[in-house]
DNA sequence: ATGCCTCAGCTCCTGAGA
C-alpha cells in the first residue's frame, strides 16, 4: 500500500493539481488538510472521475480535512470523540486492514497565546483517543501537517527559530509522546536528503533558498514498522504553479 | 519591520497561516 498526506491551502485552488498529482501518484490512501471549503463544496464527482473515493470534514475558510482512496473506506470518525471542537481537523476511516488518521494539527500561532493553548489540550486529546485506537487497531497510521518539528534537523535555522511556533520544547513533548504509544517517524525510517522539509514559507523565496521545516509527518505503529519500505518527501509540487506552501509525504508499507 | 506571500471573505482590506 501507498500512502500519502498533503497540506493543499484550499481544495479549490488546488484541485488541478491534486488530480495531476494522483494521475502521476497512485495511491491507497491520500489525505489531504486545509481544504478551506464547506462540505457542500467538496469535489467529490471530480475524484470520482479520477477513480477516487472520499470522505471529508469541511469547514467554512479554515481547516478542513479529507481522505481519498480507490477502495471503500469504513468506520468514519471524524474530530477527536470526547472533545469538543468547532474546528474540522481530523478524519480517520478504516480502509482495507489498516486504520489511517488524516489530521490538521493546530497552528498554535505564538508560545503562551490562547491559540497555543487549545494546541496543548487538542494535543493531548489526541494522544488520548490514538492511544485507544492502537489498542483496537493495531495497524495504524497517522498522518497529516502536525505543525511541529521533531528537532533541529527539522529545521531550516534551528538557532534563529529556538523555541519560536513549531519548534518549542512544549509542542516536541507532546510529539515524542505519541511516538512513546507505539509510533515511528517514517521518514527517518529512510535515509534522506540532508535540510529534507515539507514546508516552505511563500515569503521571501522560502523554497528556492530551501528555508523550510519539517511539519508533514506519517508515524506507523509498531506492527506496521517492519512493513515499510519507504518513505519520501516529493517536492515536485511545490515547484508548480501557484503551489501549496507544504509538499507531499508519501510512505510505502508492504500490506 | 507583527512585514516579506497566499487564501477566503463580512473582498479593494483584514485575519490567519507557519
Amino acid at each position: 500500500m501507498k500512502l500519502a498526506t498533503w497540506n493543499v491551502n484550499s481544495l479549490s485552488v488546488r484541485l488541478p493539481q491534486v488530480l495531476d498529482w494522483l494521475a502521476a501518484n497512485p495511491v491507497d490512501v491520500l489525505a489531504l488538510q486545509e481544504l478551506k471549503l464547506t462540505d457542500d463544496k467538496f469535489p467529490a464527482d471530480a475524484f470520482a472521475a479520477a477513480g477516487y473515493q472520499a470522505q471529508w470534514f469541511g469547514q467554512k475558510t479554515y481547516n478542513g480535512v479529507a481522505l481519498l482512496s480507490p477502495t471503500p473506506m469504513t468506520d468514519v470518525v471524524k474530530n477527536i470523540p470526547g472533545f469538543d471542537d468547532d474546528m474540522s481537523r481530523v478524519i480517520a476511516a478504516t480502509a482495507g486492514d489498516m486504520r489511517v488518521i488524516g489530521a490538521y494539527f493546530p497552528n498554535g500561532q505564538e508560545p503562551g497565546s490562547d491559540k497555543f493553548e487549545y494546541k496543548m489540550e487538542w494535543l493531548s486529546a489526541l494522544r488520548r483517543w490514538v492511544k485507544e485506537e492502537l489498542v483496537r487497531h493495531p495497524r495504524l497510521v497517522l498522518m497529516g501537517d502536525y505543525n511541529i518539528t521533531f528537532d533541529d534537523d527539522d529545521v531550516w535555522d534551528p538557532e534563529g527559530l529556538r523555541d519560536t511556533i513549531h519548534c518549542t520544547e512544549e509542542e516536541r513533548y507532546h510529539l515524542r509522546a505519541l511516538i512513546a504509544l507505539g509510533l515511528h517517524d517514517s521518514l527517518r525510517l529512510f535515509p534522506q536528503p540532508p535540510k529534507s522539509y515539507s514546508w516552505w514559507d511563500y515569503r521571501d523565496a522560502g523554497f528556492r533558498r530551501n528555508r523550510g521545516l519539517r511539519i508533514d509527518h506519517i508515524l506507523v505503529s509498531t506492527a506496521l514498522k517492519p512493513l515499510v519500505t519507504g518513505c519520501a518527501i516529493d517536492k515536485l509540487p511545490r515547484k508548480n504553479e501557484r503551489p501549496s506552501d507544504h509538499a507531499p509525504v508519501v510512505v510505502e508499507i508492504a500490506v
